[in-house]
DNA sequence: TAGTATATTGCAACACAATCGCATTAAAAC
DNA sequence: GTTTTAATGCGATTGTGTTGCAATATACTA
């Protein structure tokens, strides 16, 4: 199964590229011209992440959303995503906080996925 | 608006109380014999939420669950939520983990609400 | 450059979690 | 017992995400 370039790819990327934040379904297809299938965005989401090219985070809110972290870069090996998000609750914005967090886990449990994610306000939102 | 007690309230904290774990809206249902309505079940633990004596976290699989962890007892005040949770991959068990987690914000964000958890799989089902 | 295999898309339908409106029921207070 | 109104049950609804299938378009081959 290769994969091949279509313009929805491209143009996914992009938007994921210059927002630089974790973008949801609705958000992406808000920022985007032409008008792409939702069930096709969420396909090329989720190949996205199947080749490590962008992770998912799901929200508190109950949404998924996908980031092209910095972090990620290029390489398409097994990265743990283990890092901090911020979700603000005034302006919907989601995005990867530097910090990797490294979480002792009791004996004998083997750890997956992380989903770590705090919501509150961001800088832009917290001033009055 | 004061609370009043009823079957379905007391019922759904025994479930919660005997389980220990972090469970989904249909864990409780299977849970219980007695046949509450579904949306009684969701109501009845957001005003739980409400009234402090629940949390809730939103599983990677973006599901809510809610607990009544040990740390929350009894005291209703504001306490923030803010441990570790984990979910089993396997068993679908989700548990607080003891460890409170302090995450440093960049100047200006405001937390208000911690969701956070690893899957993965837990000490029964990760041996063969 | 034309032909072919098949990855990708669009559309519709579906699955599922969670919420909501509203009439009915039942706590708690008098 | 009566009254007030919180809580319930039912049905319908919302919203997110997925899937089946036919049509399309990409990449590869001759």
């Amino acid at each position: 199964m290769k994969r091949r370039n279509t313009p929805s790819k491209t143009e996914i990327l992009q938007v994921l590229k210059s927002s630089g934040n974790a973008l949801s379904h609705d958000m992406i297809q808000a920022n985007i011209e032409s008008d792409i299938d939702r069930a096709t965005i969420y396909r090329v989401l989720n190949r996205f992440c199947e080749d490590g090219k962008v992770h998912k985070i799901v929200g508190d809110d109950g949404k998924q959303y996908f980031a092209l972290c910095s972090n990620c870069g290029e390489e398409k090996q097994l990265h743990s995503h283990n890092h901090m998000h911020f979700r603000c609750l005034e302006c919907g914005k989601v995005e990867c906080l530097e910090r990797d967090i490294s979480v002792p886990l009791p004996d004998g449990y083997v750890a997956k996925v992380h989903n770590l994610i705090i919501s509150g306000f961001c800088n832009n939102c917290s001033q009055i």
